[in-house]
DNA sequence: ATGGCTACGATCCGTAGA
């Protein structure tokens, strides 16, 4: 089983690089963000084609998360139940006896903003659901753009970004609830090479420095961390013509024993 | 110099991303 994490930033200019690279990279559950398109709009008969169902949470121009599977979703629930937010970024279905979250976790924008406080305020809504999954589901994973880099390590450079949004020590802290959960960074499950990233800046040739974060993240309840394989980046999308900022991040599960 | 891309929607620029 391979779960992949994408944010795409919009669907509808992503699709022709989705459809090349699912064949290629072969996952089973891709969870999508930034679909920047209404429902409507995602491109549902294009990916069935390609062999997938989806469940999609759009919204016109911002946001918006879809989970695409190979294999049937059930018990889809969209955004964060009990939390008012106009803002489409999560939705949840159960695949293959494994709940999936796909989350698009809020900016920030810059500390101390308005944006920053709902960025934190949604975290906190974020740790009190997933609690409560982990209550009903111990076979769960969280796969999304979580705008957070965890640590110095996934900076590029973090003397320069020392305080800045999505390294700030508050949002680092949400983070951190979050693991405290009983959650696993996956890609932490394993020894890995430096200076891994999943996103770099469009401005200032950001993807030939490598000047990037790694702030997409597959989080893996204890009993699927202790299936899983491996967790990885393909930068492989990042490198194409008109690509998203983000590359896809992907964790492989071997099956139950 | 606080910029530099990219996507979107209704313009001919503003908002947002990170």
């Amino acid at each position: 089983m391979k779960l992949a994490t994408w944010n795409v930033n919009s669907i509808k200019v992503r699709l022709p690089q989705l459809l090349e690279w699912l064949p290629k990279a072969q996952p089973d559950v891709i969870c999508l963000q930034e679909l920047k398109a209404e429902e409507a709009r995602f491109p549902r008969t294009e990916l069935e084609a390609a062999g997938y169902t989806c469940a999609v949470n759009g919204q016109k121009t911002y946001n918006g998360v879809a989970i695409v599977s190979r294999s049937p979703l059930r018990e889809v629930v969209a955004n964060i139940p009990g939390l008012a937010d106009e803002q489409k970024r999560v939705i949840a279905a159960t695949v293959q006896g494994m709940r999936v979250v796909c989350v698009y976790c809020p900016n920030g924008q810059a500390v101390g903003s308005d944006k920053y406080e709902y960025k934190l305020r949604w975290f906190a809504a974020l740790r009190n659901y997933l609690s409560a999954e982990l209550q009903k589901q111990p076979r769960l994973a969280v796969a999304g753009d979580f705008n957070v880099a965890p640590e110095d390590r996934d900076v590029h450079d973090p003397k320069a970004w020392e305080g800045q949004v999505h390294v700030s020590g508050p949002e680092r802290a949400a983070w951190r609830a979050l693991l405290a959960l009983g959650l696993k960074d996956s890609f932490r499950l394993f020894e890995q090479p430096e200076k891994v990233y999943s996103w770099w800046d469009y401005r200032m040739m950001g993807f030939r420095r490598n000047a990037g974060l790694r702030i997409d993240h597959v989080l893996l309840s204890e009993e699927l961390a202790q299936s899983c394989t491996s967790s990885t980046v393909d930068k492989a999308p990042r490198k194409l013509e008109r690509p998203s900022d983000h590359a896809p991040a992907l964790a492989e599960l071997s099956a139950p024993r």
